[in-house]
DNA sequence: ACATTGCGGACAGCAACTGGCCGCGACCGC
DNA sequence: GCGGTCGCGGCCAGTTGCTGTCCGCAATGT
């Protein structure tokens, strides 16, 4: 299974020892040593060896004792299995895809970071059954907000890192489709979008190009020089090029529960506050979000009855879904 | 940065030549060369070896030419920064608590797996890292779900796999809490929740616990010999043992909307049929899902008239909606 | 055509690795 | 307490492997 191929070398025998520390926890010595076809003594010093590198391997003596993997000051090369790569993948993914935008959207872009590493590398029989797999498992609300294509997203990614030419079909704010040919430089995420800033070949000028908005994204070949960024950094270039921010709300309401109720029905999802004590059995609920429907969802997750709902918008927002619901559910046949 | 320690070993420098080819795609020869300070031929050599132990290095020559990792028949050893490792164990977590039930249901278990070699290996500062993160990044609804503490969830599996006794407080069905020694042996994802499966050391028997009631976990340090399961399979086991699958709702409903602008705007998370001809402008919304409120929440994300809801129970649910919002949104105060 | 880059053979010197042996300490079960 | 098992590390002699340098060759883009 994860045999590779057997050279005798040293250097390969100490990454397939390491590979093996991390498949399982413990391992008795001679069974190590017998896997990789060197005595007892020899594994004795690769361990040394490992150690000497930075990545502690505890022993325990006596019977039943072994060697083990533990956390030491850098990360090891993870050696994973395909189920785990693709696990793996998919995760990634969705984490560079989906993730809010204030608590892991920063985590967004080491994320995408991983992703194209490893996907680099990702045998293509396992890259079939990521793709295969991203289909059915969009599965979430942020699929519907018409999020960036991962393939794309992912593309983009690659071609930044290793500054690779790119054509891209893109379909701009009014509505034309465009083919376009740049030297992608960065991906930077603002709010819950992704921006690629990009060299247009054609115009021959800066551009910032929504991921969301780019059809297909094909690697064309060529590699090019990065030139200098019109600004001190992507994202203050990016930031400049994007005119507004997209509107927030500061959604505020009391809940007509405890607070450790509600905090037990919305999880992290909301801000909880204890009002004053007179108040007992109630509690203030804040969310900071771009998309009422969330904040409308937050409330209905309460299963209580709410009041003092904040911005005005939120209560037409309310007062819209609980119109259509009432059709709806007075409505059984169409 | 990804220093680690110089050692003049030759093992350690193709470990930092794996992660340099996996840091960017492309090198030059010579930079490798000097980075790794050895001489061009002794990059080739190093090169050569990590051809023979099954990773395929692609090279082109010429100006611009150089040395990139190609995907090769199985995956090598992953090098991450410290970023991508956070970034790594939170989507991780994320895809093995939260995720789909039918769909990356099935990845949730290596995503565990992965998660578990990751945090095994991953320095405590990381560590930290994640754990501050993890408070802020529930971000999803499911985490009001009451859903598995990852903390929990991942000792589990790092027990299981090394076969190490636990102490668990565990809350029964009934409210009653109690402290219970067992041996874990397989952690099972069935519908929508995570079971431990393991031998009780208290009463001397297996039993099935549910992971979202166990308080806290910690191992004992014992190591145990793994006894022979009483049945074929621990998936086998533990779906005995459940005495009935969580309700699912199959849900249904007209929306007045085309059927590509209803799925644009639901995005993968129905299913959207086109109805027959006749009745252009609608389309049928399908959906299975453990929660109404989720199905109450992809009408509202639908933004159209809905008729022909399916479940009765879902109608109920709607009305409550209904109710609730127009009280919340016409009480402007408490 | 030229420069740049990768490829691989040959060689000599040096460094490292290997296996076998040893005594030591730690730990567990009897 | 005693013996067995296991990890630790020193020592040694033989062998293996690695390294840098030099070489001619092939591929590629300017």
């Amino acid at each position: 299974m994860t045999t590779l191929v057997d050279v005798a070398n040293t250097s390969s025998r100490t990454l397939r020892l390491l590979s093996l520390l991390q498949a399982r926890a413990y391992w008795p010595g001679p069974e190590l040593a017998d896997r990789l076809g060197v005595s007892v003594r020899t594994l004795r010093r690769d361990v040394e060896r490992l150690r000497d590198l930075g990545y502690p391997v505890d022993a325990t003596s006596g019977p039943e004792g072994g060697y083990r993997l533990a956390a030491g000051a850098s990360l090891p090369p993870l050696a994973l299995d395909d189920e785990e790569a693709v696990a793996l993948a998919l995760a990634l993914q969705g984490a560079a895809t989906n993730s809010d935008d204030d608590d892991n959207g920063a985590a967004a872009q080491p994320a995408l970071r991983a992703l194209t590493k490893v996907v680099q590398v990702m045998p293509p029989r396992l890259r079939r059954r990521v793709d295969a797999l991203r289909a059915v498992a969009v599965s979430g609300p942020w699929g519907a907000e018409g999020g960036p294509d991962p393939a794309v997203l992912l593309t983009l990614a690659q071609a930044c890192r290793d500054t690779e030419r790119l054509a891209l079909d893109y379909t701009a704010a009014d509505g034309t489709r465009t083919q376009r040919r740049v030297e992608p430089h960065a991906l930077v995420r603002l709010g819950r979008r992704w921006y690629l800033l990009a060299w247009d070949l054609g115009r021959g000028d800066w551009r910032t190009l929504r991921v969301d908005r780019t059809a297909t994204a094909r690697v064309e070949g060529g590699r090019f020089r990065p030139r200098e960024l019109p600004g001190p950094d992507a994202l203050a270039v990016v930031e400049g090029s994007i005119r507004t921010a997209p509107a927030r709300h500061e959604v505020s309401a009391v809940l007509h529960v405890p607070a450790d109720e509600a905090r037990a029905r919305l999880g992290g999802w909301a801000h909880i506050e204890e009002l004053d004590p007179a108040q007992r059995g109630r509690c203030r609920l804040r969310m900071s979000t771009e998309s009422l429907d969330w904040a409308a969802f937050a409330l209905a997750r309460a299963r209580c009855d709410v009041s003092a709902v904040e911005p005005s918008a939120l209560r037409d927002h309310l007062r819209a879904w609980s119109e259509r619901f009432a059709a709806a559910s007075s409505a059984s046949s169409a």
